[in-house]
DNA sequence: GGCCGTTGTGTACGTTCGTTCCTATGAGTT
DNA sequence: AACTCATAGGAACGAACGTACACAACGGCC
């Protein structure tokens, strides 16, 4: 009579030594999914498969973790943006280069896309935050000064900004080519 | 013994007739202020120092308060946009009228600046509100299209929400004299 | 002046949240 | 093998939330 007793089922799993690393990607993806607002404690305990007591652990409080999550995400994308800079012999080719990463790495991937705007906005409330965000910002101008120069740099910085809420949220994005005559005509 | 008794102190004030218009006004402001997120029934109601119970009357649910601010926003934003490129005589007067746009009436007044970025981020998980944004977009577009081509219009428009954004948020927006030239090299 | 229905108000309910805390476990060290 | 301490796990707390609802108050109508 006490065979199958109401227990808890214990959790067997123990000892993650890489949980902490899971964890910060995890939140990226909830965030992608459903946005910082819905990214709590619980939803990204869930996503991840580890108890609710697991997140305070690694992490002393949400913010920290956002912040360490958004960090991975601008390293992510600055690092392959730059690489793709670096390597762009001339400024045309860099100019191709920046189409590709829009039209390639970021609208094919509407992750990248949704993350960059949930940064933003989380940012403009979040102090904690606010220091990601300049940094994003001030590495990517940095990686378009390789080829053009700070003015025009930062005219395509901003247009890049637009272009990429435009494609977060509009129902018809530019596609490549509208995307490649409006950077030529603003920095060709 | 019963002179000062401990009545929970009702409320004096009665019968509000704008009162429905007021709360659309007053959840701008707190939007504005701290955040879609931070705009919850109680935050608004104090605010607008009505009773929590008065929201749920005159709107049947957040969303829907949500969605008669942002439409309102919407309204008023674009009838001042339209107006300006309506008044402008040719495609020079538009783009001059644009940078006032933008450096008067909107980076003039954070406020409407932030109540965009706001918007488009709810709107990206809010079904109910993705109308407003496309309403908002359309609307922009075609003001646009008095005095330039709908190729131009499209380029300029992404810029647009781009100098908006980095406005928003970077910490050394972009003056008038830089914005002009990005406007003119786009669509001079 | 008395009735009625719209409008206004206060309270309560059930849920979810961030965070805290106590206990259990096992890898590494001696 | 014994000990230790960083990690893991689950329950609990108080606070804040959206919403529902019962009752109070008053303008408009007879």
């Amino acid at each position: 009579m006490s065979a199958d007793a109401p227990v808890p089922a214990r959790r067997a799993r123990r000892y993650d030594p890489g949980r902490r690393d899971r964890l910060v990607d995890t939140t990226l993806d909830v965030i992608a999914e459903n946005g910082v607002a819905a990214a709590t404690h619980r939803a990204i305990a869930r996503a991840a498969d580890v108890p609710l007591g697991s997140l305070t652990y690694h992490f002393g409080s949400l913010t920290d973790l956002f912040a360490a999550a958004f960090t991975r995400h601008v390293d992510t994308v600055a690092a392959r943006f730059d690489e793709r800079m670096r390597a762009a012999p001339d400024r045309a080719a860099a100019l191709e280069a920046l189409v590709e990463h829009l039209t390639g790495d970021l609208l094919g991937s509407q992750r990248d896309l949704v993350l960059a705007v949930e940064l933003y906005v989380a940012a403009a409330r979040n102090p904690a935050l606010r220091a990601v965000t300049q940094d994003w910002m001030s590495r990517s101008r940095r990686s378009l000064e390789r080829h053009l120069d700070p003015v025009t740099a930062r005219e395509v910085d901003a247009l890049v900004e637009g272009l990429v809420l435009h494609s977060a949220l509009s129902t018809d994005p530019m596609d490549a080519t509208r995307i490649r005559s409006a950077l030529h005509r603003l920095a060709g």
